[in-house]
DNA sequence: CAGTTTGTTCAAATTTTCTTGAACAGACGT
DNA sequence: ACGTCTGTTCAAGAAAATTTGAACAAACTG
């Protein structure tokens, strides 16, 4: 039975020297790409192509990368989607080359932008559907639970604080101007 | 058979009116928490405790949000480590009762501290030593692929340039230090 | 126009992660 | 010291996600 190294050593695969510090690499990225809400294979494939002078084409990834065809269009197609990577075309290939988009910032930029700045929107309106709630119940209530409410609507209107200093912060950052995250801090110490 | 909703009315229980505009605004925390890296169950948890101005115990913590026991101390043990809750006692009472702890913004520099600045630093010790790899190969190598290496070298230069600012960003932002996210850009520009 | 080559989509299968219930352990009151 | 109540741990099961191979589609070649 052939052992893992055995498989890994295809004799017939002059494998260059760096491939194991390219992939160690690549490696690292993905790990990043992940803890920003990607596919570890997004960061994997974009490293690849970002170290490259070359454009690549899917087929080169996925002998890279050891991964199959179908997962190298998926990831890679998420990565153009995201404008981490460009589709280029080269005269006389039939096959599509791709590069990395240079601008790792610009790619943070646009996460923040998409992901995170929706999800703030949607607690900061969570929030306040929840108070709006807490106003039309209050009437129906007694005295106890009156200031149980009370109390929760003072709350949610900190959370809302936070949150709105939180996409502010966010917005900037995306805008590339100076933050101060004092900002958060003071969002909740007043009450 | 019984419906959902009958299910969720059970008689006896005197659910509060403003029980589902709380479950609400927990569910939009706990989707925000994921995204930070956190079980769902944690930022739902921390939540309801949040919103109450008196501590709870992990019996009321599961009703409220309809968790398993386990769940719930698996979920709180954690929030609890990362003191984003603290466990109070109560003279005369058996149960542990847990309240939240009020700054959502240490919290979240403990995450980046904790979390992120690992990430980073993992990530740019990979560089290096990747770089590291390719100047003892490079010895070994045609004219084409020392070219090819040389690139990588100064392309992984540029990642962990980037890396840096990062790391230094979020830590200060960590520290609460004004931050120019246009550092970010220039590490990458100058080539 | 038929035959290749390349890229994408989709359902099945695998892997990973989360959840649960039961067993265990600790603390308290009697 | 025993029984009861509370909290934690762990292995089994469920759910969610990723991955893959195969079928399909599109673009080019001769």
């Amino acid at each position: 039975m052939p052992t893992a190294a055995a498989k890994q050593q295809d004799p017939n695969d002059s494998k260059p020297l760096w491939r194991e510090a390219e992939l160690r690499a690549a490696d690292a990225m993905g790990r990043l790409m992940e803890f920003w809400g990607f596919r570890r294979h997004m960061g994997r494939l974009w490293t690849i192509l970002y170290l490259s002078p070359d454009p690549m084409t899917t087929g080169d990834l996925a002998e890279t990368l050891q991964m199959s065809s179908s997962a190298v269009s998926l990831s890679l197609g998420e990565l153009v989607h995201w404008g981490a990577v460009r589709k280029t075309w080269r005269p006389g290939e039939r096959k599509d080359f791709y590069q990395a988009e240079s601008s790792v910032w610009k790619l943070l930029r646009r996460v923040y932008e998409r992901r995170e700045l929706n999800l703030i929107r949607e607690a900061i309106d969570a929030f306040a559907d929840a108070q709006r709630h807490l106003e039309e119940a209050r009437g129906e209530l007694g005295r106890a639970e009156r200031r149980r409410v009370d109390y929760m609507h003072k709350r949610l209107s900190r959370l809302s604080a936070l949150s709105k200093a939180g996409e502010r912060l966010v917005r900037l950052l995306v805008a590339g101007r100076m933050i101060n995250p004092a900002d958060l801090q003071s969002a909740e110490e007043e009450d």
